[in-house]
DNA sequence: CGGTACAATGATAGATGTCGCCTTTGGCCATGGATCC
């Protein structure tokens, strides 16, 4: 049991004087032992929630995150402000540094880590040797949202959990439905999990959505729209291709205005540098495809565009979510065409193996059985022979795994567990595809939507709604043109570049190579 | 046709050189810790 007292000592440290909304109670209920499912809206101190019961604990706290620039920026975050012992462990490591970190875990007070690294056995004999005092779950909603499919080892936590002593634990998230919530606690299998759930839905937002016949239309208006208003904004796309093409299109045609593209398939160095020009205003639109957001905490993106929608509403609140965090007025615009809905079809298409491709795996699987018993170490050999996407043979590994038909590489045959798997894994891809399909289409029945968009986009999500402070949205009468953000100055002068500074400074002649 | 990441490993490109070398002025080579895909 931890005094009122300590806890208001401990937040000096941070730099804190006063809790925010929901701080408070989700630190008492993890103080004191319990499992908390906490859902804040970004912004608003959700690392707080483990970072000070970390300090105060006696052993180690851990934190799930999903990306290594995440568990980056948390960790130069806590070092500035004199919490030393923390550390983000990731593959990077040689085999000496691994050595001498990972025999001196118990010394750090907060240890970042990602799903997949807590799937690695050297790594799990140590971490079972310490203290762990408490395992937070950070973007929680990636259990729901990437752990059937793209990342199952988000799903293989809850044993993890157990392996560890099952130490209390903490689920994080600003954008978590109700389905969403049940999932992550079913997966956990923490039924009695202690919910904090404040509301999510963003009062500064007006929403507005276009119909157009196709992408010449998308364009148009895209052009209008920027050409008018010269603001921080994010166009979302569904294509790494049609992102880059927009991008570029846009900057042929809008010479003031700052354009990059960013996704997934770009170089890791591009990536954080766009980011960071886009964070610090050297950019003003960036096209980008779902890979960027997260983490990301610009307070003035004033504008989100989606060129294509998403496949899920859950996605869209968090996209559109970035716009506006400083509070200030901002607007989502919504570009739909009909044939819009075939690339999420597609994209739910190439995700889950059809029936055919479950069979032929499981004889090919056979094969291997019969052969060696083991399947080959690259990843690459085996799609090679099993003739199947990434992401399909990550989902049917995951579920052969658990049936006990593949076992570390090595194929165990059984042919009545055989059967029952092979049934109840087709049983299992039918409802996820109907799952995927009634998410995507609850987005496209908003995108119809006659009634209030703001009403019916956040109903789902909570049971309280609070009306627009500014705007509403276009089926509440509220178009584009009155919309009169405060822009950028056309005059404003580039950031020159610590380079150039430098050398104004010194009143160096010619060119020098950076660092 | 289209989108999200990490780990692990081998490949690759960039920096170094306590006397590196040679053609003096930077270019080339061999080497082996980072970084990338």
């Amino acid at each position: 049991m931890i005094h009122t007292s300590s806890l208001s000592d401990s937040l000096k440290e941070f730099n804190i004087t006063a809790f925010r909304q929901g701080q408070k109670e989700i630190i008492t209920d993890v103080l004191n032992g319990n499992d908390v499912l906490g859902i804040l809206p970004t912004g608003s101190g959700k690392s707080l929630c483990y970072q000070l019961p970390a300090k105060l604990f006696e052993g180690t706290t851990i934190v799930v995150s999903p990306l290594i620039s995440l568990m980056h920026d948390q960790v130069k975050q806590l070092k500035a402000k004199h919490f030393k012992e923390v550390i983000a462990l990731n593959s990077s490591m040689n085999y000496i540094e691994r050595k001498n970190t990972y025999r001196h875990l118990q010394s750090f007070k907060l240890i970042y880590m990602s799903p997949e690294l807590l799937q690695n056995e050297e790594l799990l004999n140590y971490l079972t040797q310490i203290k762990i005092s408490l395992f937070v779950i950070d973007e929680a909603h990636c259990i729901s949202q990437w752990g059937h499919e793209f990342r199952p080892d988000y799903l293989k936590l809850e044993s993890i959990i157990n392996r560890l002593g099952n130490p209390p634990i903490l689920a994080l998230s600003a954008t978590v439905t109700e389905t969403v919530q049940t999932d992550i606690v079913k997966t956990l299998k923490r039924p009695h999990i202690i919910k904090h759930i404040y509301p999510i839905d963003r009062t500064n937002i007006a929403f507005t959505i276009h119909e157009v016949s196709d992408n010449t239309e998308k364009m148009e208006l895209i052009l209008k729209l920027l050409h008018h208003k010269h603001v921080p904004t994010i166009i979302y796309f569904s294509s790494r291709a049609v992102s880059e093409r927009v991008a570029n299109l846009l900057s042929a045609e809008l010479p003031q205005h700052e354009i990059a593209f960013y996704h997934g398939g770009m170089d890791q160095n591009d990536r954080v540098i766009v980011q960071q020009q886009f964070m610090n205003d050297q950019l003003d639109v960036i096209c980008c495809t779902s890979a960027f957001g997260m983490g990301i905490d610009k307070p003035n993106i004033r504008l989100v565009i989606h060129y294509h929608m998403p496949n899920q509403i859950e996605s869209y609140i968090q996209e559109v979510g970035r716009a506006g965090r400083d509070g200030k007025e901002s607007l989502s615009v919504l570009l739909y065409s009909h044939n819009d809905k075939y690339i999420p079809l597609n994209i739910i298409d190439s995700e889950l193996p059809s029936e055919d491709e479950v069979n032929m795996t499981f004889n090919k699987i056979y094969d291997i059985y019969d052969k060696n018993k083991n399947l080959p170490s690259k990843d690459e050999e085996i799609l090679e022979i099993l003739q199947l996407g990434e992401i399909k043979w990550r989902f049917l590994q995951y579920q052969m795994e658990r049936y006990g038909i593949i076992k570390d590489k090595f194929v165990q045959y059984n042919a009545n567990n055989w059967d029952v798997a092979r049934q109840n894994i087709k049983k299992l891809i039918k409802d996820r595809q109907l799952l995927k399909q009634r998410k995507l289409n609850e987005m496209l029945r908003w995108i119809h939507e006659d009634y209030c968009l703001r009403k019916r986009l956040y109903k789902p999500f909570q049971h309280s709604y609070q009306p627009a402070l500014y705007q509403c949205c276009s089926n509440c009468g509220y178009s584009l043109d009155e919309w009169m953000p405060e822009q950028k100055m056309a005059t404003q002068k580039k950031d020159l570049g610590w380079h150039q500074k430098l050398k104004n400074i010194l009143l160096i002649e010619g060119d020098y190579e950076a660092e």
